[in-house]
DNA sequence: TAATTTTGTGCAACTATTTACACAGTCATT
DNA sequence: AATGACTGTGTAAATAGTTGCACAAAATTA
């Protein structure tokens, strides 16, 4: 059978395709439509098919198409070209530039959609990835309680997949485990950037991080409660997996600003992974005496609160005043509004990609790690009022 | 200089590292580390390092890698080559594979992760995915008006970055306009296979998709307002972008399964993009006469209503009970516990990258477009309660 | 007029990997 | 003893695209 559109037509027809359906093929692995032993149409075109339709050669049309020298080609010629290449519809194969290069101008991206602040984060690097064509590869790791039926994610295989694709850097929520550190090692002894975020790993590693001043945020609730009369403050904390976890170091420096004043005491309690929250706030709320004020580690652990206050008839603010974290999207929309430090999410995202791009293009080849604290700030709404008199 | 490592070094060292420094090389793109004049590690390495170091050919070490004809080579060459590999830490390239043959095991992903609901269909899309070893990528188009400050993303220039990389097909929530068709021809022309969450393009692009049944899911609500004895029924809509999106389906069937009740009546207000939910909210519970139950077409609108209730001194459900729809995370968290219709999302998820996936290896070929209707069900909580006689 | 420069284009080699095919050596069978 | 089959491995071509160099023709200069 003679091909309409390609020499190697039959070569192919041969190889792979069943002749008279559509198929696809080895080595020309467009998609033909073949019928009655015509090509009728074709799916992807290559370089080689735009210089073919122009009749020059394959250098010419990529020179001329990536506008290299285009001063040394004719009008004619150029033209020509471009007019194939818009035919044909042909788009630049990145595959190719990515094993030519080794840059696939592609970002690992290792941080789950939790919740709203999470999700902003990744609207943040998304946002920035792509002002300069890069692109996000999400990939997830311990997500399996929440939402996966089929059971916990092999990390490593995680890891293998991002780096068999090449990607340019990864920006991660690690799992703060030993066997994870590990596993990262996988990435840093092939070089890849990696840029961790609310978590530093071990300067070994040598990746760099973005976290949030969790001292700062300390302060600001805890000056903010102090300011309102409250000297018996619990604290509902969150588990973490290591000694240095984000909800570690929320607690740590909450309860170091609360014993700073003479008077004033701070009682925590922490979340288990699977424990009831509602039971934890019960308890916080009916012990004796009532602290005046909660601090929740998180806006998820506040709804507890929320609903441990409701079912012991404690109203909100008056009996007891709440304060949470994170300013989730839901947070304003409690009743009373949560007061709660709000972390810039899309900012976090934004410069934790910005950071890494720098990184890949060797902005801080002379540099060491680089670490970006972020500042929070507290959003005061509903929840938290001045300390009854008793 | 002589190299310790490669033959090509001083090639690599003439041509892009700067002597003495951490370079990249173009046409050799590992990391070197040179120092005075010795390479000291490496930081990707090839097939062809691999048979180097087991001192075989590339073909040798390719077929023993991917255990290919493993019983032709003699186990002492297999051991060589497992051992090199092992040592070098080879990882395959999958560009390579991508383009030669044509399928990169990547999936375009254009779902924001708007809310909770969004995040886990994003589960289910990556669980599944990795199941078969594809990744996604994620892309967004138009969410710039909670987030970005950098502006509307340009539809098209995402559609391509997607291309560029040659993607194996695409899942996305499309954009309901006439231009966005236009560019989703993009992909149909070059035979990516495109699967559609929540609205089906027309016939001609040849999209499956993934869809809620919204009548089965206004039957569920208009049943249960009213069983519950309400008659007057307001519903707090979401103005969608065109005649048949999801907002304006959900209202068009609630309506019908109202109308169909004699003595029932509903009438619906619709949110505009930067319209105050709040004010609408208000507006509907201070109509005269006031309705008993308000059906919002999300959870998120839900959450005005009850604003609105606690402003105008009203109690949920005692004077009006209120319905959301999706269940978001923190419906049952509300006060009262919102009554929602539960889109499965994870389900969702899952069942569009199974659908893409069988898709992509032909599985339909001969079937035309595959249109799945996901069933949802009621969670009735606490905001809901008979209508009050009066 | 000859030599040199400029213009315009193509060839070959290169990035990494797979696959068809070839080919030498060994063993068994007729 | 010769033929055929099998074993174990290598060569070359293929996927798409970029880049250094070569080279012819035209234009310019000496």
């Amino acid at each position: 059978m003679r091909c309409l559109f390609f020499k190697k037509a039959i070569f192919c027809l041969t190889k792979g395709c069943e002749y008279g359906k559509i198929g696809l093929c080895k080595y020309l692995h467009k998609t033909l439509f073949v019928s009655e032993g015509k090509i009728l149409a074709v799916g992807v075109s290559s370089l080689k098919d735009v210089a073919q339709a122009a009749n020059v050669s394959v250098p010419t049309a990529s020179r001329i198409l990536r506008k290299i020298n285009l001063t040394r080609f004719s009008e004619e010629t150029r033209n020509k070209v471009w007019d194939a290449a818009a035919k044909l519809r042909y788009r630049p194969n990145m595959l190719v530039k990515g094993i030519q290069t080794g840059t696939t101008h592609t970002i690992g991206v290792m941080v789950p959609p939790f919740d709203s602040y999470w999700s902003s984060i990744l609207y943040g690097i998304h946002d920035t990835l792509i002002t300069v064509d890069f692109v996000p590869i999400n990939l997830w790791v311990r997500h399996g309680d929440n939402f996966s039926s089929s059971g916990p994610v092999d990390d490593l295989e995680q890891i293998h997949r991002l780096i068999d694709r090449r990607i340019d850097g990864v920006i991660m929520w690690p799992p703060i485990t030993p066997d994870f550190y590990a596993h990262n090692e996988e990435l840093t002894s092939r070089n890849v950037p990696v840029l961790t975020i609310d978590h530093e790993l071990p300067p070994e590693f040598g990746a760099d991080s973005i976290t949030t001043n969790e001292e700062h945020g300390a302060q600001l609730v805890a000056k903010h409660l102090l300011d309102l009369g409250h000297r018996r403050i619990a604290h509902l904390g969150d588990v973490g997996l290591e000694t240095y976890s984000w909800a570690q170091r929320r607690r740590m420096f909450f309860e170091k600003e609360i014993a700073a004043v003479p008077g004033a005491s701070c009682f925590a309690v922490e979340k288990r992974k699977n424990a009831d929250g509602l039971e934890l706030a019960k308890k916080i709320l009916t012990a004796d005496p009532r602290p005046t004020a909660v601090y929740a580690a998180s806006d998820l652990l506040a709804r507890y609160v929320y609903l441990a206050a409701a079912e012991l008839k404690l109203r909100i603010p008056e009996n007891v005043s709440v304060v949470g974290f994170a300013d989730l999207d839901f947070a304003a929309y409690m009743m009373p509004p949560l007061t709660s430090v709000r972390q810039k999410g899309y900012e976090v995202g934004r410069r934790a990609a910005k950071l890494l791009i720098d990184r890949i293009q060797g902005k801080f080849a002379q540099n060491g790690i680089q670490s970006i604290v972020m500042n929070c700030e507290l959003v005061v709404r509903g929840s938290t009022a001045p300390a009854a008199k008793q």
